[in-house]
DNA sequence: AGAAAGATACTACAGTTGTAGTACATGTTT
DNA sequence: AAACATGTACTACAACTGTAGTATCTTTCT
């Protein structure tokens, strides 16, 4: 179970609403990647027979997607700290935090995080 | 530059050293993923190219990485922010602590860190 | 009805990735 | 010298990925 780039960009547009036409995942699509129609019809059947997207047939709007976003992202997660970080947590944060620029709030949430696990 | 699976398993080899023969470089991936000697020099006469990997034909030990760790860590870490949070490190990070178990001394850390960064 | 638009199926094709096999040169051991 | 161990080059090949083109069918507009 891993998505390439492309296939993240067809799933983040198929978890954005219930379901589409092939027009519409086209067109949203188009902004991010310029794909011509065919070209997304290609993806959403091979992932289809991946397991990551629904297709009814006969239905208005037949595409919707088959996983949901937090389970592909945790797979991700677990990827890259494995791979990456040897599954070491501390480590993988510490370095998105030392480069990261995010707000006064994100901090106190994270600090809340930190102290609520402090059981 | 996007590493596979493969090529991180390879590289983290390289990283663990100066230098390395063959041999050695294949002992210690066939712990992990079981290749021949030629799978393991496909894959350093394949990242050599790419630039992943120098090869200092005629020396002893002739594999080294060409890039650092903490580079290549940083282009998947981004990576997957972006595909995945949308560039948002706070969900990111808030994901991760979430699942993980990680320990009171780290916990401490990070909100060290935190506080540094409170400026 | 004829034409334009949209949906779908099927086919294609080059590049990348995973995974070797063959073959040969060189160094080492007995 | 014969036999292993090592290193390397070259070749191979299937699966997957990125990216469509063609052809056909259905719906809708005029």
């Amino acid at each position: 179970m891993k998505l390439s780039e492309a296939e993240w960009a067809v799933l983040n547009i198929l978890w954005s609403g219930e379901s589409f036409s092939l027009k519409e995942v086209t067109t949203a699509l188009q902004d991010v990647n310029g794909w011509s129609k065919n070209t997304v019809l290609t993806y959403l059947t091979r992932m289809e027979k991946k397991g990551y997207v629904n297709i009814e047939r006969s239905q208005d709007k037949p595409y919707s997607a088959a996983v949901t976003k937090e389970f592909c992202a945790k797979n991700e997660r677990n990827e890259l700290l494995d791979k990456v970080y040897g599954g070491a947590t501390g480590d993988l944060i510490a370095a998105f935090l030392k480069e990261s620029t995010i707000s006064q709030e994100e901090k106190n949430r994270l600090k809340i995080m930190l102290d609520d696990m402090e059981v």
